[in-house]
DNA sequence: GACAACCAATTGTCTGACAATTAAACAGGC
DNA sequence: GCCTGTTTAATTGTCAGACAATTGGTTGTC
């Protein structure tokens, strides 16, 4: 029976003085998981076990493991034979957290446009000549089928950004590193609210188009170099589109 | 008597199917977050007022509260005036996240060392010419200071590997970008656990050293070419010795 | 006006109970 | 023997009410 450790033999309450019993237990229980004292499918004690060795009550076991399950390391079934188990964590679950912290991160540090977009684009470059190296047909087509669908105007905003993520997910994909997609794809998503900021115009969509072809093509041809020409000039042209954003906002505002 | 119905429509029921109520207030009020509706600092109603909101009992909403303190969305004071506060999600709340999970997803997905070193080491060098372009001399300092440590044969290998990570974070630090430190401290780190399986000798650390050395130089320089050479020779050497233990164990297998 | 005692609001925790769910053991019929 | 339906035990999910701990404001006293 591979349990936790003991009541209150807390390595933890060092780092951080845990105000609450819960907290403390969950990072016990945390640590345990993170270092691999529990592996994946093992299953927690039951609550009252729980409570029994730590000595505290039920519900506040399960404050503890509710904070756990928050971030996808226990999952929970119920019924006979049922209880905690050590969540195998997959990119999937991952990726979902990652884009909730970048959100609010972005939103709520007051980081510049041109800030988060310089980490974006610098990451999405990294990938650039991986992806060109290794791209496979199947990410092409993605690419050539998300232009196609940015090249009707009758998109509406929300989609053509939509287009514009699952485009460059297809590119960082095409890198076939996991990794890497788990964390580009993150920041890229969490920019979301950023970047549907900008409201296109027609010819602002024909010049984001012709670049994503470029890019396109550029994988194709397994061009490095032009992959990353074509990303810069995404990037600065983006900035561009920001900060003419910004411009008729303050104009607006003097006009009142 | 209205029994379950948020105050709201609740739309992401549909989305997700909540099994059980408190990740369904969980996701109700997460999203309110997220989408803007709850802004930092604001206080969110009192454990009773909401469990009479969406006709729970109070066990159950804290659950939920739990949940979201668990991804540092909210903080809760007790006292009178107290009660949950939406949190302002600092970087460095953020990263210890991403450290968590990223550790836990290259541990329980049999990534390969390559891969995760791959991924790493674009990210880096992603940063590598805006830490050449923008570094100041605090940052070499870091630089110099880490590989000064690093150079003392006394240490031991957990602390050589701590100080690696420190001279790396430096360097991505001096790209001056919070958000790409953000991240690839969150990499980094993450692989922390694997990088932690090879047992440095003292040539490999002579070696590793003087490569930390070009890279300082050459931010030094603003050499931005030079610094991504050095730190693609880093990842191959990495790599390979990597490999090399992977044999060792392989051949002590064989012994036995 | 300063200081102490009190009070009210709120979270943190406990106790005990019941409902819902699920797998396994069990009984019955063929 | 084997399949089928039923019971049973274990476990999580939820509830209700209570008390403790903490914290800010209020009031009263000197």
């Amino acid at each position: 029976m591979p349990t936790a450790t003991p009541p209150r033999s807390g390595p933890d309450s060092d780092a951080t003085p845990h105000p609450d019993r819960s907290s403390g237990i969950a990072a016990a229980l945390r640590s345990a998981i993170v270092e691999g004292r529990l592996l994946v499918g093992d299953r927690l004690p039951s609550e009252s076990e729980l409570a029994e060795q730590y000595g505290v009550s039920r519900p506040t076991v399960r404050e503890a493991l509710k904070r756990l399950a928050a971030q996808a390391l226990i999952r929970t079934r119920r019924g006979a034979s049922g209880g905690a188990f050590v969540n195998h964590l997959s990119f999937e679950a991952a990726h979902e957290q990652q884009i909730t912290t970048s959100t609010l991160l972005l939103s709520m540090n007051d980081i510049g446009f041109d800030v988060a977009c310089e980490a974006r684009y610098a990451m999405e470059r990294a990938c650039a000549p991986l992806a060109c190296a290794r791209r496979e047909a199947s990410h092409l087509n993605r690419m050539r089928a998300e232009i196609a669908r940015q090249s009707d105007p009758a998109l509406g905003d929300e989609d053509f950004c939509a287009s514009d993520v699952a485009f460059h997910r297809a590119l960082v994909d095409a890198a076939g590193n996991p990794v890497l997609s788990y964390q580009l794809a993150g920041a890229v998503e969490g920019m979301q609210p950023l970047m549907s900021m900008i409201t296109y115009t027609a010819r602002d969509r024909a010049r984001i188009i012709a670049l994503h072809g470029q890019i396109a093509d550029a994988a194709h041809a397994r061009d490095a170099a032009g992959c990353d020409a074509a990303l810069r000039d995404l990037q600065s042209y983006t900035i561009e589109l920001h900060a003419t954003v910004l411009e008729q906002r303050a104009a607006r505002g003097l006009n009142r």
